[in-house]
DNA sequence: ATGATGATATTTTTT
DNA sequence: ATATCATCAT
């Protein structure tokens, strides 16, 4: 095939001249630097489309890996609808989602048993917290989370315990033990964590020569989106798969990697031309997002990094708006700035779901909800707590798991008194003791414990006849007073029943009756509160699941509960079901990497907040907070504010800071100052002074908004009906107070809604609470 | 076993 | 300000 008809091909129509020489680039490794907006996402999946239709490659071949489940999902929709084929041979996942599939493949080689579980950061840090007890380390000096960090360093860059030289520094040497008793405690228990998924993936082809040049043999191309994102492990993971013949193509920007602070290294991007060398550097640099006058910002700010590869966006649009600058005089005063703003925008036409304002923490958006609510204005905030992260949820998956795998001590622990059975910390104690002391799980631990309340020569199920047991060596009844031992047997017999009985049960009617058998619905139920009732139905909300789930790939030996407990683990995924609803959007700078928006705020733009105090000391850090902001301004298309308060309340205590050194950066020609800056120090005798809007401009910033106060009670109308209540509502509760409602899910009797009262948010059900519309 | 109290620390977060 | 968490008292 020739270069001219290569040129001709459909597939490259609709590509600038960069994109096309990605895309049609000849079979080997390729770096793309792509900048934001230049339609890297685009180029990824054009390329695998060109290697299937010219490079004969069939797209099984190809393993094309991302960071987050929502860009492997829409990648793999656009490969399918432009291949117009569903292709399940298609291997699309994250970094975890792949490494995870390949240990459930090659559990044994890689070591694990085959119901190995998935735990996350949340399980990860009780057992770590655990097992600092259990080494009678102080919390005090030893704290979990540092400990936890510590290990999942050392395992992301590629580190078991015996590797870690401490060289008798106190602080390595007793997280080096730490780490040791960890993975003793996971591998007995079979679990898994994040960190450990990859570790374990990479040390399964390093040490399985075979499986490897499998691998190796079927993958010859490799394509990685966001690679600046990539830590040591994930790289050396992609070094090891791609051996000596695969190619890769990477994808990234060495300007927007903001994760460094949990491993990522962007150098990784100058490292791969050195290790691949043949490589070819291709640059996308035109932008297809933002007007030049945001683009040229954002570049002049970027350019103050020294530590770059090099890149300058360009764009032939529009030269478009001024970036406008509003220094509010407190922090209340900026969100109302910004609230008027986007009711400018909807009264010219815009849509609120175009809008979306950014910031650097999370507390910072509480301000902004506030001055949102006032304004009837519903919205958006991303990055709650998702549902497999609550509680309950968590509770009932702990059950699950335990029935899965008696010895997964994470779950024991967490559920062996929820709800309470009268096992308390003391038996526990004796528990993790006698568990710690003969390194038995603590499912073992507790059957040895009552073993004399079995017949002798009985041996109970999922008990392990290879640990010897010590009982004896140390009379039982010595270990725990009778009460608490038949308590603990209840327990083990209660996990024991549910696992006969629920034997040859389809999923979603295993877990319904574990929920009742455990105790656990009755346990909600008897809560009577809203929180409680709620909780009852994020449990109903779970068998839904249950029901819904299709296991992704189908094994011969594969089990349907191992496969949930995995799925759940590793794509605890945001419900999206807001995403129809015309709502502001509210998030972290972090989390709005990879989206745009018409209209962007960056707000809290100040010195200590943004860059954050934390990271301006340092110039590798302050470089990050840098690459943040331009990441922030680049999410915009025409529209870009940036924002800040003169005066703020921080942490209780009202703080002055100077305007972020970000705006400095900017060229004054791009910038336009809000003039409105506000006269209004008392402003409820203010009318209106500025050019829009102005009633709404002028209640907000009393000193003390008050709900209840500001609106008469009457016309209560006590329709129930609950197609009544979208976001931005204010109802009425008989107990709470007025509210507006936040959020809502479900529908029907099941449906719920978040309600922000004067006292606080709440999730009501519906149905119970006697909300009354106003 | 539950609730009240006080101490403490509050970037960013996916998997 | 607020949320989380351990400790203590009930």
């Amino acid at each position: 095939m020739t270069a001219q008809t290569l040129l001709d091909d459909p597939l490259l129509d609709s590509l600038n001249d960069a994109q096309r020489a990605a895309v049609s680039a000849p079979c080997d490794h390729i770096l793309v630097l792509a900048g934001a907006g230049s339609g890297k996402t685009r180029v990824l999946v054009h390329r695998i489309a060109w290697l299937a239709a010219h490079e004969g490659i069939s797209v099984d071949r190809i393993l094309a890996v991302t960071f987050t489940n929502k860009a492997a999902a829409q990648m793999r929709g656009r490969i399918e609808s432009m291949l117009n084929t569903p292709s399940q041979r298609l291997w699309v996942g994250t970094f975890h989602g792949i490494a995870h599939r390949l240990l459930r493949l090659h559990w044994q080689q890689a070591g694990l048993p085959q119901s190995f579980q998935v735990i996350d950061g949340d399980d990860q840090l009780r057992l770590v917290r655990r097992i600092l007890k259990n080494m009678n380390l102080d919390e005090e000096r030893w704290p979990a989370k540092q400990a936890m960090w510590f290990i999942n360093a050392q395992k992301e860059e590629g580190l078991r315990p015996q590797q870690i030289k401490s060289e008798g520094d106190l602080f390595t040497e007793t997280h080096k033990r730490v780490y040791q008793q960890y993975e003793e405690v996971c591998q007995t228990g079979g679990l898994v964590d994040f960190a450990e998924i990859l570790l374990r993936s990479y040390e399964l082809w390093e040490t399985q020569p075979d499986i490897l040049q499998h691998y190796q043999q079927r993958f010859i191309h490799i394509l990685v989106d966001e690679f600046q994102d990539t830590n040591r492990i994930q790289y050396r993971w992609l070094k090891i798969l791609a051996g000596a013949s695969s190619k890769l193509m990477i994808v990234g920007d060495d300007d927007q990697s903001i994760y460094s602070w949990r491993g990522a290294k962007a150098e990784h991007i100058r490292r791969f031309t050195q290790d691949f060398p043949s490589a070819q550097t291709i640059r996308l640099e035109q932008n297809y997002r933002s007007t030049s006058v945001i683009l040229d910002a954002a570049n002049a700010v970027i350019s103050n990094n020294a530590q770059r590869l090099g890149k300058n966006l360009w764009t032939q649009g529009k030269k478009g708006e001024p970036i406008t600058v509003y220094a509010g005089f407190n922090d209340r005063d900026e969100a109302a700035f910004i609230v008027r703003q986007i009711q400018q925008w909807v009264n010219q036409g815009g849509e609120r779901r175009e809008t979306a304002i950014l910031y650097r923490s999370n507390a910072q958006s509480r301000v902004l909800e506030e001055a949102l609510l006032d304004a009837n204005m519903p919205y958006r905030v991303y990055g709650g707590l998702r549902f497999f992260e609550r509680a309950e949820i968590k509770d009932a998956l702990a059950y699950l798991r335990l029935i899965a795998n008696y010895h997964d001590d994470s779950a024991f622990d967490r559920i062996v008194n929820t709800p309470a059975r009268g096992i308390g910390d003391a038996t526990l104690n004796a528990l993790r003791e006698y568990a710690h002391t003969y390194s038995v799980s603590l499912w073992q631990a507790a059957q040895q414990v009552c073993e004399p309340l079995t017949l002798p020569g009985q041996t109970l199920p999922g008990q392990t006849q290879t640990q010897e047991t010590p009982a004896n060596q140390i009379l039982p009844k010595q270990i725990l007073p009778t009460r608490a031992a038949n308590a603990l047997q209840n327990f083990l017999t209660l996990i024991l029943d549910i696992t006969s009985v629920t034997q040859n049960m389809a999923l979603a009617e295993q877990t319904q009756y574990m929920l009742e058998k455990s105790g656990l619905l009755t346990h909600y139920r008897q809560d009577r509160s809203e929180k409680g009732l709620a909780r009852v139905e994020n449990l109903e909300e779970l068998v839904n699941a249950t029901h819904q789930f299709t296991p992704e790939f189908k094994d011969a030996h594969a089990q349907p509960l191992t496969e949930f407990l995995s799925h759940v683990s590793l794509e605890s995924g945001e419900l999206e079901a807001a995403e129809f609803s015309d709502c502001v959007q509210l998030m972290t700078l972090h989390s709005a990497k990879g989206l745009e928006f018409p209209v962007v705020f960056l707000s809290g733009m100040e010195e200590g907040l943004f860059p954050h105090a934390m990271s301006a000391q340092k110039l590798q850090q302050l470089e990050e907070e840098r690459r943040l902001c331009y990441v922030g301004m680049t999410r915009a298309m025409t529209k870009l504010f940036l924002t800040y308060a003169e005066a703020r309340r921080l942490n209780g205590r009202e703080m002055w800071q100077r305007p972020s050194r970000f705006i400095e950066e900017i060229p004054e020609e791009f910038i336009t100052k809000a003039s409105i800056k506000t006269k209004i120090q008392r402003p409820v005798y203010t009318g209106s002074r500025s050019t829009h809007a102005s009633h709404n401009a002028s209640h907000h910033v009393s000193h003390n908004t008050n709900y209840k106060a500001s609106y008469p009670d009457n016309n209560a109308n006590h329709n129930s009906d609950h197609e009544q209540l979208p976001r931005g509502r204010r109802v009425r509760h008989p107990h709470f107070g007025e509210g507006v409602i936040l959020d809502a899910e479900g529908s029907g009797e099941h449906m719920r809604v978040q309600v922000r009262f004067a006292s606080g948010v709440k999730w009501l059900v519906v149905n119970y609470a006697k909300l009354t519309v106003l």
